[in-house]
DNA sequence: GATACGTGGCG
DNA sequence: TCGCCAAGTAT
């Protein structure tokens, strides 16, 4: 038995109080063993996301591929289309090709322990021990953001993240319990979402009262410590709508890596150190209007101004356009998977909803 | 090991 | 308005 399982230790404490207090979510299930499929999709969405942004995406996709082999089968582009708006696309794209390893090469089954879950694209150290934890039942951790902060403020360390990462991860690891690890991990979580949070932690109302170090010293809300960020540099750009005589928009699909890859934009420039290509012919040789309002967008390491275009007159029916550029039907913009950023440009630029 | 990688909510 | 933060991973 690990330490913290010992009756009146910190995980009888802890699963006692998520048994009562344990947040009610789609991806969880009150009997029996999760589905793998279910757990890993939740996780992988979840990764650096809020349960409340994830909302409808988790549904929505187990709804239209139930299983991983359907997931498997489902061209690329819908995918990602259906994963446009969740942000860090390149797990749109490891889901994928996850889904394919394990379809074509597993048999349709996920790996049950993190040792070997840890291999496939998009599991890191955090999915491997959830997945495995939860869907498995194998007593591992699954240290993420909240974990950190919930162990670092219990063993008072204070040590700055992420060099406390190791030390983190071994104490979380000696407190998973053999019996309910899956529970364990969810209940560290929901921890540090319900009363450990960043800011005024609800130590009163925590089961770890009694024994947490950082709580004993009066340090636990000025843990875990972390060293400061950069500051994000500003860029701009200009993005233009161009519309066509029947409606339609002209779009593009960006290169497979980097920003945004593989994803849908207007076409756009000098924000994102890539070549400027346009399809046959430049903009320029079209009237634009530039639109009142412009584009703010925060991404990860810098800040974004994008100046947004409309053609003055719609192009002909004969404006042919090659890959990567292609015509996308006003009626159908809506579905076209532009991520965040880019819907912003279209609204801007159209002047009405999506 | 440092950097790239989205987006939305909150104080 | 702005910085912080979020169920991290890949390179």
């Amino acid at each position: 038995m690990s330490p913290g399982a010992e009756p009146g230790g910190p995980a009888r404490l802890l699963l006692h109080w998520y048994d009562a207090n344990g947040r009610q979510l789609p991806w969880r299930v009150r009997s029996g063993r999760p589905d793998p499929y279910a757990v890993w999709l939740s996780e992988v969405m979840l990764q650096q996301t809020t349960v409340a942004a994830v909302g409808r995406y988790f549904t929505d996709f187990l709804r239209r591929w139930p299983t991983v082999e359907a997931l498997a089968a489902a061209p690329r582009e819908e995918v990602l289309a259906a994963w446009a708006g969740l942000g860090y696309y390149a797990r749109a794209r490891n889901l994928h090709a996850c889904a394919q390893v394990v379809a074509k090469e597993l048999g349709g089954r996920f790996p049950s322990t993190a040792q070997e879950l840890r291999k496939l694209p998009g599991i890191g150290p955090y999915t491997a021990g959830a997945i495995a934890a939860i869907a498995f039942g194998e007593p591992v951790a699954a240290v993420d953001a909240n974990a950190e902060r919930v162990i670092a403020r219990f063993r008072a360390i204070e040590t700055p993240l992420p060099d406390a990462k190791p030390e983190i991860r071994r104490v979380a690891q000696e407190l998973v319990p053999l019996a309910r690890p899956g529970d364990f991990a969810q209940a560290l979580m929901d921890l540090g979402s319900m009363i450990c949070t960043p800011r005024r932690p609800d130590c009163m109302a925590c089961p770890w009262r009694e024994p947490c170090v950082g709580l004993a010293k009066g340090m636990a809300e000025r843990l875990p410590r972390k060293v400061p960020r950069r500051a994000k540099p500003a860029r701009e750009g200009d993005a233009w709508l161009i519309l066509r005589e029947d409606g339609a928009v002209l779009l593009r699909r960006r290169p497979d890596k980097g920003l945004l890859g593989g994803m849908v934009e207007l076409p756009s420039a000098g924000w994102d150190g890539m070549e400027t290509v346009w399809p046959g012919r430049t903009p320029f040789d079209l009237a634009f209007v530039r639109c009142k309002e412009d584009v703010r967008h925060v991404f990860t390491h810098f800040s974004l101004m994008l100046r947004i275009w409309r053609t003055e007159y719609p192009v002909s029916q004969n404006f042919a356009v090659d890959a990567p550029f292609f015509w996308q039907p006003r009626s159908h913009l809506r579905n076209a998977g532009l991520p965040g950023v880019m819907r912003k440009a279209a609204v801007a630029a159209l002047g009405e909803p999506l």
